[in-house]
Formats: structure tokens, sequence, C-alpha cells
DNA sequence: GATGTCGACGTGG
DNA sequence: CCACGTCGACATC
């Protein structure tokens, strides 16, 4: 699948550092953590950008910064998942009916897109998640409620729980510096 | 518990 | 075709 259209990136600056959208003229596309080294595209816009681009970065902001204060995530602007395959599609659409603090796993995940079998592709989907923290792939844990995997690191998986309030199976209570705001 | 094995399956090369 | 994943269930020690 070819990657997502950029045409412009906007930084977000958080106690937690900077952030970045990403943004095609359908809509919020991609979201990078900070000293994600990553490589975002360079600007390519050679357009105007949509009138509404503002107005999503704006959302976008309220949203990052929403998630990380561990509050409730309001209105989102609109994503643009056309960089997925179909199935990727369904699974990044389940994972954002996860709510606020709570976790699925793998295996339920896969279920809920009527791919009861399908395990290890949903976990393949999640690494591939363009906007993680936005579409919570943190909130997917291992089955038994173990940690299991992130691709935009750990660390973050950690902190992201342990802000929401999720104990995770096997692993210490979140000490100061992560509940740090 | 802690390992080890095997099955399942979408993706990228 | 092949190897690799944010896996899961079970078997064995």
């Amino acid at each position: 699948m070819s990657p997502a259209a950029i045409s412009w990136k906007l930084t977000i600056q958080t106690r937690d550092g900077r952030f970045l959208g990403l943004y095609s003229v359908k809509g919020l596309c991609g979201l990078r953590f900070p000293e994600d080294a990553t490589s975002s595209p360079d600007d390519v816009a050679n357009t105007e950008p949509p009138s509404a681009l503002r107005r999503w970065h704006a959302l976008t902001e309220a949203a990052v910064h929403a998630a990380l204060a561990s509050g409730q995530v309001g209105e989102l602007p609109p994503l643009d998942l056309q960089c997925g395959t179909p199935f990727q599609q369904s699974v990044w659409q389940a994972m954002r009916a996860i709510g606020f603090g709570q976790t699925k796993s793998y295996g339920e995940l896969a279920r809920m897109i009527s791919r009861p079998t399908a395990i290890r592709a949903v976990g393949g989907a999640c690494g591939a998640n363009p906007i993680p923290l936005l579409i919570p792939c943190h909130r997917v844990l291992a089955a038994g409620g173990k940690l299991g995997g992130f691709s935009g690191g750990l660390s973050w998986k950690r902190r992201l729980l342990a802000r929401e309030g999720i104990a995770v199976v096997g692993e210490q209570p979140p000490d100061q510096d992560d509940l740090r705001w």
C-alpha cells in the first residue's frame, strides 16, 4: 500500500515533548510521538492548505493534550486512513471503540472484526496504526492482561495506561515520573 | 510460573 | 515464496 499523500505537518507542543500531526487534503493522516526518529516526510505541500486545516489541527491539539492528561478525548478532526489496507482499516476502526480506561486483547479485537483467528494479523495492524494515541492502540493488551508490545515504544504504552488508571499484569505500578503532568 | 511448540494470517519483500 | 509481527492456547517441567 502506498503511503498516504501527506501534505502538511504541524507540531503539537506538550509537557511530554513535541508531537507532530500529519495531514492530507482529507484530514489527519498521521501522528508522531516526540523523539520519533521515524522519517516524517518533508513538507511537500505546493498547494494552499485546506481552509479547514487550522480547525483540524486545533482539534488534534486539544485531543492530544486531553489524551496525555488522562482526560476524555473530545471531537477529533476527520481521519484519513486511506494509507491502510481494508483489513487494517477495520482493525483501526474497531480500536476506536475502546473507550477511555478500557482495554481489549488482540484476540478480542480479532473477534470484533469477525476474524477470530487472525490474531497476529491484528497485532500487525496495530503496529501499522498511523495515528497512535488518538486511535488507542495502547489500550490493546495481550491475553490475560499482559502488556504485549508497542511499536511506538513500550515506555509510552506503560505511561499512557498508567495515566488511564489501567493496571497491567506483571508490571510494576507506575512511578511518579510516569504520572507527572 | 517459566519455557517451548505449534497454529493462524495479513504484509512486505 | 518466505519471514516476520504489539498473539493465543496448550503441553511439560
